[in-house]
DNA sequence: CTATGATCATGA
DNA sequence: TCATGATCATAG
């Protein structure tokens, strides 16, 4: 996405894998390599720094690992129904950031539960991919960790599941513009735009539209950190 | 603008 | 120090 590869690398990877084996299989002939080497495989041009290059490193996994993605609103892996994100790490070797999920729906919600809801589907089935990120470290020189499959425990769900509708419901109250990063034990609710110039419709209570800014899922690194130390 | 991929940068 | 709020790039 980011950068000017004009060229296609020859290795495996154009071939998205045909089962959740070959795709672990690929994610293990990444281990212990470096970004940088990695992309040299791809022919991928690495950035000085990741400053404007924000997308960079989970792009060139997805290459790397034959996604076969693009920016379609589907899983990275589509017959796999497999979504993969990168973990960055900092210097502890513990999640440095949270990781983004989707969009906050911008339409009048309605009755939209859970099961259906776009966040359960993007978790439903994760493969996270470890990456060290601490700046301090060239970017060529990070060193790609162990993947692993996730899909949520019955508890997780349900945590998952209480966050999701507190934050639903004030949406559907109107008051989106209004929430805060603050709430949320393992889902919180953030700014997701390219700016914050950039505005959306929402809805308010009384069902009038009213611009607000953009904003996203996002699941906090305590969690994520969880989930690391249990894969 | 919304979707994809996230990290940056500043306030508390 | 670190989480919150802001921001960056690209494709359609």
């Amino acid at each position: 996405m980011n950068d000017d590869n004009s060229q296609l690398s020859g290795v495996n990877k154009i071939f998205p894998p045909k089962s959740q084996a070959e795709l672990l299989t690929r994610c293990q002939v990444l281990v212990g390599k470096t970004l940088g080497q990695v992309a040299a495989e791809q022919n991928i041009f690495v950035p000085e720094n990741l400053q404007r290059h924000k997308g960079w490193v989970g792009n060139l996994l997805e290459i790397a690992l034959g996604a076969n993605a693009g920016n379609k609103a589907q899983p990275d892996f589509v017959d796999l129904a497999i979504e993969m994100k990168t973990l960055p790490l900092n210097a502890q070797g513990q999640p440095k950031e949270s990781t983004y999920v989707c969009t906050v729906s911008m339409k009048q919600s309605g009755e939209l539960c859970w099961q259906d809801s776009w966040v359960k589907h993007k978790l439903a089935h994760v493969l996270w991919v470890p990456v060290e990120a601490d700046v301090t470290i060239p970017l060529a020189e990070r060193y790609i960790g162990q993947a692993w499959l996730w899909k949520p425990s019955l508890e997780q769900d349900a945590i998952l599941q209480r966050d999701w509708e507190d934050l639903m419901d004030r949406i559907v109250l109107g008051e989106q513009a209004e929430i805060t990063a603050k709430e949320g034990d393992y889902l919180q609710i953030r700014p997701k735009a390219a700016n914050g110039k950039v505005l959306s419709t929402g809805v308010s209570e009384s069902g009038l539209h009213e611009k607000i800014n953009p904003k996203g899922f996002y699941l906090r690194t305590s969690f994520t950190k969880q989930l690391l130390e249990q894969g």
